[in-house]
DNA sequence: GCTCTGTCATACCCGGTGGGTATCACCGGG
DNA sequence: CCCGGTGATACCCACCGGGTATGACAGAGC
């Protein structure tokens, strides 16, 4: 009678991202009417005006907007239900293979930490398996809540640790990278605002969930393109302290004086309750 | 092909919660083979054993207890989902009451707190309508997860503050609240040892989730019930410093120097964006 | 003012499937 | 040995989710 059926909210979280219903329909792969359809009847079982149909396109209202927002959240949690009873499920079967963890990094940090943290948790008796899977800027969040990851390193403050149970592992101070030759280069420290108004260096641009910030300097998503670029002279990055391990002899990393400092987590759904995990969290927070 | 429905959510964990498909039919309201059949057809579509059937009853795998687990809190955040959206829906259409805010609180405590925070916020320019949802020992966070409140004042360590935003309001010391007559009414202070194993006064045992941890102390749900055997000399019962406030005079009251202290803290999902939570949150923590 | 275009809604049909009833297969206990 | 209670199977029906064709309507252009 009032409890929402995830094709519905599939199809509302479609209408409402795409504000078109063809182009809704399209990406669910089905026909127009039948989801304009669905969403009357939803908006008729929840008693709601979800949608302003103005002749041209469509607009959310307020209460579209929650939906919105709470429907996404609902869509991750049931996704990740299916995806970790899959992954549970399919270790039951294997020889003795317990219990794997999916660990999310961003692509390319933490070298080292990581490093430290699987060699020490394999020596743990009973450890389970940990596949490392890399991912995007900031893109830990999603993974943890559609359960793509169970546990993710995560850096406050360009990751949100809201919703999340984490515990800190390693506090560090952030250097701008430069080019080797740069006359900034032969300073011993910088400030945030030294490097943000560097004439002929506009600081890069990073991608968030694929949208960049404004600003002048190049896009990028890549760290090697934005090493390449930085040896090239092109452009300034700032980089918390251990990107010193990967950087190239046409670097120069100079430490910034009042650059927050950038706190490593690991963190994991609040509402886990997994052995294998409590293992991993018990040997990263004793490295 | 591989999104979980949330109708076989609810098959599953009424399954799993009562081992019986007779039973769990039942409290679905339909007939058993029908329930049989949904669960074999997400045990194939997950490929994944979920149940051993022993011909005595059922019992989870590990894939089942993850399904548990994960489902549950997908159809928590389905629920919320469902409730939130009829409650941004339900007030976009009276007159000017723009939002409205239901703000869980365990029935009895906090007060003084809760009139202040009250108080204050309907002060506040544009503050919406707070409806205060009282809840059952440690039930805020239920209500928080499927959407009955949309904030909370929880109280650690009592109340887990895993995966909600949270700003801490209060730090209280603990008593122990006796019957005025008793001979350890008399001590300036007490240690929790002190009261854990006074011969003719068990220590009262509330009611988590409708089950009662072990012990000989009468099982306690209603706080009026708990301060009348206290007067009557029959239990005893530890309290924050700030339930002086409902004291009978039949009661005495000691600081225990030993017991943790009751942190208050306002806490709410962590992925809420609402202009009036946020206005209720600065509020509270200005007190 | 007309059409034309792009939008969402309506009308109608069909097949899949969720649900019901009746029954079976199995096992443990008297 | 049979009986009670379990979950599984067989079969049927009705509902509804989805498709196609079409309508209603508003705005842009001439």
């Amino acid at each position: 009678m009032d409890t929402l059926e995830t094709r519905e909210l599939r199809y509302f979280v479609a209408v409402a991202e795409e504000l078109h219903f063809g182009r809704a329909a399209e990406r669910l792969g089905m026909a127009q009417p039948p989801l304009s359809r669905a969403i009357q009847q939803l908006e008729r079982r929840l008693g709601v005006r979800l949608l302003m149909r103005n002749r041209r396109g469509v607009a959310l209202t307020g209460a579209g907007e929650m939906l919105l927002h709470e429907g996404r959240a609902a869509l991750d949690a049931t996704t990740a239900a299916a995806r970790r009873t899959r992954r549970a499920g399919g270790a039951d079967r294997p020889d003795g293979s317990r219990n794997r963890l999916v660990l999310a990094v961003k692509a390319g940090a933490s070298h080292e930490l990581l490093h430290k943290l699987l060699d020490a948790y394999a020596a743990e008796p009973g450890a389970a398996e940990v596949e490392v899977l890399p991912s995007g800027t900031c893109e830990q969040e999603g993974m943890l809540r559609d359960g793509r990851a169970d546990v993710a390193l995560m850096h406050a403050p360009f990751n949100s640790l809201a919703g999340f149970d984490s515990e800190e592992l390693m506090t560090e101070g952030q250097i701008a990278v430069l080019p080797a030759g740069h006359p900034l280069a032969a300073q011993k420290t910088l400030s945030l605002s030294d490097v943000s108004d560097i004439p002929d260096l506009p600081l890069a641009r990073w991608s968030r969930h694929g949208t960049y910030p404004p600003g002048p300097g190049p896009e990028i998503h890549d760290q090697t393109q934005l090493a390449q670029l930085i040896a090239l002279g092109r452009t300034v990055a700032v980089f918390p302290d251990s990107a010193r391990a990967w950087l190239w002899a046409e670097h120069a990393a100079v430490p910034l004086t009042d650059a927050p400092p950038v706190v490593t987590h690991i963190a994991w759904p609040a509402h886990s309750r997994s052995l294998a995990l409590a293992g991993l969290i018990r040997t990263a927070t004793r490295l």
